[in-house]
DNA sequence: TAGCTCAGTTGGTTAGAGCAGCTGACTCTT
DNA sequence: AAGAGTCAGCTGCTCTAACCAACTGAGCTA
């Protein structure tokens, strides 16, 4: 039953054509509408707020989610990090899921990606350096990297999972590893991949990709034995 | 607070090494190891069964869920149908984000699949071929064929996460469209993707999935003009 | 011994009360 | 007259207490 009061505000949403950010009724409305007590009501709303469908605001009241990728991040975080500490290899599987995907659509992206975010990406990888210099690269910095190339792919999903396998992955390397860093390698194959890419070069581009995860594994590996 | 509860009931999860389907404290148990209502306790279990984190099963008890992508699948299935209830052409973009993946996939995979999976793609393709005739291809054999093939990845997390992007796509396109289908091409199509694959191909294995893949986006775009 | 029944455990649902955060209109001060 | 402070009213949040429903397993019955 629990099951079926999710699904009625789910076709709720879908019937009234509700976009993101629209308001839902309130808990009283909803007990009325569906005929289940208030409880009932709250345990479907926090199982759609877990999912990201709705959106709940204390004291003012609930609205449609922003439908982002963000409970699949909190769930794939959480799957890896359990399975680590039983003694899986699931932070490792977590980067080939990433590798695998990225290397295959970075030759889709050489010679497509605008100047514009070339531009771009070469800012980020000035800053890269900068940072590199200074002690470390700050993560964001990364991020922003992934997410300004990921852009050329013009298609808003896509880039989100990406996004969303890169914070999965980025949260639990920061829990689970000591951060071993080699920043001076880091800036230099996040160059090549800028490189290759204005260049059009599908192939080089994939082996800069390859190059750029075998490092990070390869850090993996030699910090996470135990 | 209650977001608070969920992440005690997580460590508590991680903290004592609970592999999937280990049983969880009771409600009662629960209540007086975190010090709060029982009300506050099912709500943080509701989100996490609807993380797919905890399994809850009536009468019986609760336990640790099989973390696998089916949250995720839900949530992209809702997502899209939203979006396409809007006007958008979210159906598009979820098979075009199959496609980028897959396509970038197959090279990978060509020449890599052992020959016992070989010979159950072959068997798959010939109940294809008996389906079409019979008027159509089920859609369980489709997905057998996807999931087969990407068995040869050998990751299980990559391999689960393109069948919930499969899974995904199939439940809202049997919501949303009449299933115009060309069975076939369909065949033809599949056939072609093996014998590139099994001849290591991987140039020729990208263009027979793309080509797959184009199909059905005609098909798609044809039969959703509104 | 095989099957049934029933008590006990677990989760599911309802009800009612009070707490807490936010908004907006009203009032008081300047 | 304009601004800041206050308070009434919404909203969601938490708690308590009771009963319903599904499942298990021990004990009883045939």
């Amino acid at each position: 039953m629990a099951r079926d009061i999710q699904e009625r505000i789910k076709r709720l949403i879908i019937d009234r054509r509700l976009p993101s950010g629209a308001p839902l009724p309130t808990e009283p409305e909803l007990m009325e509408l569906l005929g289940v007590s208030r409880n009932s009501v709250r345990e479907a709303l926090k199982a759609l707020q877990a999912m990201g469908i709705v959106e709940i605001r204390h004291g003012f009241g609930t609205y449609v989610g922003p439908m982002s990728m963000a409970p699949m991040i909190e769930g794939l975080t959480f799957r890896t990090v359990a399975g680590h500490y039983r003694g899986e290899d699931s932070l490792l599987q977590l980067l080939e899921l990433r590798e695998a995907v990225e290397t295959g659509l970075i030759a889709r992206l050489a010679g497509r990606v605008p100047e514009t975010d070339l531009a771009e990406l070469d800012a980020i990888v000035a800053r890269m350096r900068t940072e590199a210099a200074a002690g470390g690269v700050r993560a964001e910095t990364d991020r922003a990297f992934h997410a300004t190339l990921h852009r050329g792919l013009d298609n808003l999903l896509l880039s989100e999972v990406l996004e969303a396998f890169w914070d999965a992955f980025h949260r639990v390397r920061t829990d689970l590893v000591p951060a071993l860093a080699d920043p001076e390698t880091t800036v230099r194959q996040h160059e090549e991949i800028v490189a290759a890419v204005r260049e059009g070069d599908g192939p080089r581009a994939e082996r800069a990709v390859r190059h750029h995860f075998d490092n990070i594994r390869h850090r993996l590996r030699s910090s996470g034995d135990r």
